[in-house]
DNA sequence: ACCCATTAGTTGCATATGCAACTACATCTT
DNA sequence: AAGATGTAGTTGCATATGCAACTAATGGGT
């Protein structure tokens, strides 16, 4: 039991480290290709994975785990490249939809290669099938637990 | 073949998101009981891991995976707080040993029991032993070829 | 011994981030 | 229907972060 502690306590140490270490080398690897960093290749994938291409300042904040804050200027810097569109919403005079454009679309699919090669060669050849279901799982569920309760 | 690439896809995309939320949720613990951020825990801890409780500000700052010139800054808040003191080495004179302190100890020691109380119900509790196992072996070796090559 | 390339660490600058306060709108309660 | 309460998003401010340029010292090659 201790063993199993000690097991899982050790595990988000290795885990902390390994996204230090990869993220750092991703942006790297970005930069070097003259692409946009990472927080910026989350936004489009999220919004391109939505419906119709668009959500709601608040939900984007959440689900790329930003402050509201932070997402608004980070939205700016999109907005600004391009990237991305504000349009107001039919139905909450408050709120926004974030659209991406066509050149968002265009610039996530320029960057993708060139993470997912990263992904590839730092994360992927050094893990086996299983390991990689395990990890999909427990941190899947993990993730659930935070955010539900 | 196909099948595996996708699930550690995944599995990086679920870390990336495990990561996030979990690390937002132990700063906000760690703040609420008016303690410093994690940064400064993982700094604290290298030290007190290391020969003699000191270490050179190039190898601390490869330990908490830092710029050098962010660990700079860091290290001064660290100073200031008295966690920390720098002291001149005796063989290079460019450098310094940076020193965990009494007080740095003691605040390493508070922060640990809020730090591990956060890991433990976010973490361990969803996690199985095998899965754990599983993590740290593959994350490991994740870094140690990302670091090493 | 001397120069050159390298390494240690810090600093200027631009950018990024979070918190708390703010405005504007929505919704609930009575 | 009016006022209280809550939600959406932005902004001011303080702090944090990375890159590139800088100073200082080391070490290797000739």
């Amino acid at each position: 039991m201790s063993r199993d502690a000690d097991s899982k306590l050790h595990a988000w140490a290795v885990l902390l480290g390994a996204h230090a270490t990869l993220v750092e080398k991703i942006e790297a690897a970005l930069a070097a290709a003259k692409l946009p960093p990472l927080a910026w290749y989350d936004v489009l994938w999220e919004l391109e994975k939505a419906e119709g291409g668009k959500l709601r300042m608040h939900q984007l904040a959440q689900r790329v785990v930003l402050s509201r804050s932070n997402l608004t200027r980070l939205a700016d810097r999109l907005e600004n490249a391009g990237l991305i569109r504000r349009v107001d919403t039919a139905h909450d005079r408050r709120g926004y939809d974030c659209v991406i454009t066509r050149a968002g679309l265009a610039m996530r699919g320029k960057m993708w290669p060139v993470y997912k090669a990263q992904i590839e060669s730092l994360f992927s050849e050094h893990v086996t099938g299983e390991e990689a279901r395990a990890i999909g799982d427990a941190l899947t569920r993990v993730v659930k637990e935070a955010r539900g309760s």
